[in-house]
DNA sequence: TCGGTTCCGATGCGGTTGCATCGGAACCAT
DNA sequence: ATGGTTCCGATGCAACCGCATCGGAACCGA
């Protein structure tokens, strides 16, 4: 068992590169020769870590995923205690990734679902990050709207077509509303066509709607 | 006056071919040499139209905008009869792009959306086709909410603070929340993450939700 | 120590890119 | 005709791309 290297640690270490590069110049200004340089290895390193450039680019993506929704699940996990109303008000603006400091991420994040429209590798990898975040979402929802906390697994049921079922259906539209919504926000915000406050605005105004009709 | 050439019409022609590649390979993957292959001229004529590959793809750009804010309001002048809740309705569906024939133009403005992200050139010409695209849902909806079809343009005045003027930042909010959420709901249906129905759903419901509040 | 295995840095290669250049075709007023 | 302009197609060029290759450094069990 001779030189051994945390293979891992290194593409993740690869992909923050990769996501510094995208975030500067676009997924088009990523090259292999920078994305060595950014991440201080050399360029067979990172032939070495991954086989192609679209296998890097593919876990770039999925680190990036991984990483907003696990700031996402942490802002649910530290503040329990208020009502599911105003948790879902923190996670929309978690993911609209409209406060600065984030700024980066919204880059990333849109340079790669434009990828994925034409290209059904990064599509697949983008969707699954998709899914769990709506289903954190509709989880959310349905809480607020009566289930209480208990048994959150389980809400993946959909041939259930009882009056909870359609509540749940309900649930699951403004869920996607929120998630789109969000998304929509951040391209504008990020082609300068709206400001973050303004987008802030937009968001808590819907929220606020959404509250007011239950 | 010499061998002369409409000009104009040729840099149409070659922002039409930009668009077909757009939407097949996404930006990367436009090529002088694609693009005057694709739009039947030599490569000379392309550097000819324009100056550098950006100004062109600035000029597709502003191409493919104008292009859908036509649609737009081609699509508000054929049915005027209607009310204007239902035409708001029409010109949602409409920029959301969500209809088959019109995914090619969906991908296209998203590629570009994601390359303003980090192209200040292409941010700026972006940012004047989403002004003329709100100012019109604006509208729609101030005569929605009462003010009628009366002098349609002098609704850029901010600074006069009375009940009207009220009533008009909530407009503007409602038309910004619709823009962005078919924005959104085009980028997930792009990704796949979302069918072209479901986002109708969505959208349906939300406008919905909008008359119900009013 | 040493043999075997894993890793990596450097280098090379074929292909593509955006752009510059330029000779000549196309055209019109004269 | 002819001269002056405008246009354009072909070609060249330097840079860059992703990827393949390979010699040797690094390392560990025996």
């Amino acid at each position: 068992m001779p030189k051994q290297v945390d293979h891992d640690g290194r593409r993740r270490q690869i992909a923050d590169a990769v996501c510094l590069l995208v975030d500067e110049h676009g997924l088009e200004g990523v090259t292999l020769r920078d994305v060595a340089t950014r991440a201080e290895v050399s360029m067979g390193a990172v032939q070495r870590c991954f086989r192609t450039k679209e296998e890097m680019l593919r876990f770039a993506l999925a680190h990036i995923g991984e990483r907003v929704a696990q700031r996402v699940r942490r802002r649910l996990a530290a503040g329990p205690a208020q009502s599911a109303a105003s948790e879902l008000g923190l996670v929309a603006r978690e993911v609209a990734l409209l406060r600065e400091e984030h700024r980066a991420e919204a880059r990333i994040w849109l340079a790669f679902i434009a990828a994925a429209a034409v290209n059904p590798g990064l599509a697949a990898t983008l969707r699954s990050s998709y899914a769990d975040l709506e289903e954190l979402v509709v989880r959310l929802l349905a809480e607020a709207s009566g289930g209480g906390a208990a048994e959150p697994t389980e809400v993946r049921a959909e041939g259930a077509a009882d009056g909870v079922a359609e509540a749940r259906a309900v649930d699951r539209i403004e869920a996607r509303t929120v998630l789109a919504l969000a998304d929509g926000l951040t391209a504008h915000v990020l082609v300068g066509h709206r400001t973050a406050a303004e987008a802030e605005e937009v968001l808590h105004a819907h929220l606020v709607g959404l509250w007011g009709r239950r």
